[in-house]
DNA sequence: CTTGACTCTGTAGTATGGTACAGTGATTAT
DNA sequence: ATAATCACTGTACCATACTACAGAGTCAAG
């Protein structure tokens, strides 16, 4: 049947052409076959491929991961654990990001709260909690 | 009294000294006065400046959102309010940040919960799910 | 007074995930 | 048939926050 050529696979996946190329580079995505005026000549799946990768984006995965991801479909002794593993280190790895985060919150709410938002600058709670002493220059 | 070589208040602050000759390119640090020699020669609350941003990195703000901050500083016609509302930015774009992250962390654990960790990779459901059709190659 | 540690400038490289040309050739629609 | 898209390669650039040199000069301790 048919193959596609790179702007139609880019559209249908929802992403840029150059994004295309630039997941070639990157080992992403396979070399297609090109026509005889050297044009890519996309499969349908590829398609399906790029959605992964955006899918997998979405959860956080980093495009190095996403490929550690493929390379483990790929290898013949790599078991359903192996990939359940991997997704499990990115939940924790998640995990951390989300306390990290709600201490800031936290932290920032705080400073936030002492402030009545009142009064020049130099009297703010925020600035001076940041900078307990002194004043530069 | 005495002022400080880069190599005091980088150690002082906890940060390398490559770091201290880049927040002066950023703007972040005036370029202090040099000796004879050329040796920038810092004045003491450079330290606190320095840990001025390490903490405000830590509660997540970007080199140029503490600029911002610094600039609001010495601004004479900005109140305590407009440090107020840069930290109240801040605070929902972590917020948003959370928000994001527990969405990615449930889709993965739902994901990992589907999968039992055993059989051959090809059946994963974490793989499966990421990729609902076809093979690629 | 020598040696090792420190500092200087300027440039380039790291990682991440792309985006944006320029200049040329191919294809498609009218 | 010709103009408007589309595709090609290669390179350079965006932002973020550093880090790492090279090659030269300076300072402090023993």
């Amino acid at each position: 049947m048919s193959s596609l050529t790179i702007g139609k696979v880019a559209k249908s996946a929802g992403v840029g052409v150059e994004t295309v190329r630039f997941y070639e580079r990157k080992g992403l995505l396979e070399e297609p076959p090109r026509s005889d005026s050297g044009y890519r000549q996309y499969p349908h799946d590829t398609i399906i491929r790029l959605r992964f990768i955006k899918r997998a984006k979405a959860l956080g995965f980093s495009l190095k991961e996403i490929q550690e991801l493929f390379a483990l479909r790929n290898d013949q002794h790599a078991t359903c654990g192996d990939v359940r593993t991997q997704a499990e280190v990115k939940l924790r790895d998640i995990e951390q990001k989300i306390i990290d985060l709600t201490r800031m919150k936290d932290a920032l709410t705080e400073l936030t709260g002492q402030c009545t938002g009142v009064g020049p600058v130099g009297t703010c709670p925020i600035l001076t909690s940041l900078e307990p002493v002194g004043d530069d220059k």
